[in-house]
DNA sequence: AAGTAACG
DNA sequence: CTAC
């Protein structure tokens, strides 16, 4: 970890070793994420998917990048194509790749090269249950979290379903990383509030780079 | 199963 | 919080 890690003008917190909450690390940014969000949705759109259990889940997801995480009854996996369409998925943009490898490095982890960009957007209600994010071929490399929008609560667990869970609140322009001893956390999204943001209004968008293959 | 129901 |  370098001094310039914790600029006095940003907020950060040491969640766990090897997990960092970055504040307000992707604000510049947001306003020209959000657009290529809206690009990417034109060309394969958000949806809710299913889970194995056959429950749609609350968040819409669509994805960028070479692979990209679906759902349904046959299980988790990633996919070079949208189930949808049949097409590949939109290119990782540089604007996105470099934002991520940026946090990376800036939360000690260098070298990122994220293959799989998700994006999930979250309605007033929304949530994720408390998971892992394990389908990727190595956790080797670490997870990516950008925060869009209006706030949401972290949900941030540990190495086993039953452990204590603490709640962090993501603001617009938080980004958190987690890799090496953290990779595997249990983590998720408490149901999100009904409240409005100047860029996004009642939405939250997330943003979850991570090296799939 | 990244979700929900049931429970005390 | 536990069970499925």
């Amino acid at each position: 970890m370098t001094a310039d890690l914790f600029a006095a003008d940003r907020r950060h917190v040491a969640l766990d070793p090897g997990a960092l909450l970055l504040g307000g690390f992707a604000l510049d940014e947001a306003p020209r994420i959000l657009a290529a969000i809206a690009c990417i949705a034109a060309r394969a759109p958000l949806r809710h998917l299913e889970t194995p259990g056959g429950r749609r889940m609350s968040v819409a997801m669509t994805n960028c990048g070479e692979a990209g995480w679906v759902s349904d009854r046959s299980g988790y996996r990633y996919a070079a194509h949208d189930p949808l369409s049949g097409l590949p998925w939109g290119a990782m943009s540089p604007l996105f790749r470099d934002l991520a490898v940026r946090a990376a490095l800036a939360a000690g982890f260098p070298g990122f090269a994220p293959d799989a960009c998700l994006i999930n957007r979250y309605e007033p209600g929304a949530r994720l249950t408390l998971h892992q994010d394990k389908d990727e071929a190595f956790h080797t490399a670490p997870v990516v979290s950008v925060s869009l929008g209006v706030s949401a609560t972290f949900l941030w667990g540990g190495q086993a379903r039953g452990d204590k869970v603490r709640r962090h609140v993501l603001h617009h322009g938080d980004v958190v990383v987690w890799g090496g001893p953290a990779r595997l956390t249990f983590h998720g999204i408490a149901p999100l509030p009904v409240d409005a943001h100047p860029l996004t209004g009642p939405l939250r968008y997330n943003l979850t780079f991570r090296q799939a293959r």
